[in-house]
DNA sequence: AAAAACCCTGTAGCCACTCCGGGGTCAAGA
DNA sequence: TCTTGACCCCGGAGTGGCTACAGGGTTTTT
């Protein structure tokens, strides 16, 4: 088969293909006489397995390394369990932190409903007061600043951006 | 204040700030007579301001956007609003699909326990068996490929990358 | 026969940095 | 005075995982 019919099977974009190969996750086919790629099942297996690694969001270094264990059954298999280990901690740290993400931006998005000004923009000002470091939930380590002011300076020219 | 100083206490790193002013999105400082950049306390302001939104993982282009914002106090908040909205619409999606995603590695986690070869791994047999499309609960619309066994194939010559 | 769809290669772009090389500047210590 | 080390400058390249060209050739369909 083709580029285009194994991208179609396994919905990757052949560009996608031709990346994989070019790193070496996927091995080069033989070539037809008209420089098209020919690829065989095994092609498609390997490439399918690829793309349920990814969607289970992994690097593709450890796809790669996981390959590499499939093609060496005789391995040890406790390089599996670390690796998916250590992936399913980093989602879990990054599943945390996007928890903790979503219920400020919850937070911050009842700070404005109507149409007015950005000027009275709740949001806008709660943004500038949290990077000012005023009680801001997410920002523990607050950044302290030498003004207590509520804007952001730049609008009127001479407040402007001069050194100290 | 230079560009360390600015940086400690932004807890920036000055090649970070630097980035920052190359794309626009932080005002070039004056220089002193030697080039070293002189900031005054809105750029401290502005910097924290910058990654205070990056802690909420926008995109720098939306908080391009919330500066410009900023800077014309009189425009109209609805934007505020809706590039808010947008984006705690982008974070909850990628929350929902992280929630899948860990529960479904803890699932693969599961399969393997012991020290054993990788050919016998249950995680590997997963994997490869969620690739060819065989009940898998993250991969609805799944490849089939034309094999129904559970090994990748490549590990035996024989076996290996020919086409179709 | 012409048009559309496919294939090839190589290169550049995306995001938000991060690092590197090769240099200049400046204050403190030996 | 010399040296060390910390700081600063700039431009360019690298990261991951693609995606999008540009500029050609081939195959299939109309």
């Amino acid at each position: 088969m083709r580029i285009g019919a194994l991208g179609q099977a396994t919905r990757v974009d052949p560009e996608t293909i031709r990346y994989y190969e070019r790193i070496g996750l996927l091995p080069a086919p033989v070539r037809r006489a008209n420089g098209y790629r020919a690829y065989g099942p095994a092609h498609l297996e390997r490439l399918a397995f690829i793309r349920h690694c990814r969607a289970l969001d992994m690097p593709l270094a450890d796809v790669q390394r996981l390959l590499h264990l499939l093609d060496h059954p005789l391995d040890d298999c406790q390089d599996v369990d670390r690796l998916i280990d250590t992936h399913l901690a980093h989602v879990q740290g990054k599943l945390q932190s996007l928890q903790a993400l979503a219920q400020q931006l919850e937070q911050l998005r009842g700070r404005c409903h109507g149409q007015h000004a950005t000027a009275e923009c709740g949001i806008l000002h709660e943004l500038v007061a949290a990077a000012q470091g005023e009680s801001c939930v997410c920002h523990g380590n607050s950044v302290q600043t030498s003004q207590k002011g509520r804007r952001l300076r730049g609008a009127c020219p001479e407040s402007g951006y001069e050194p100290e």
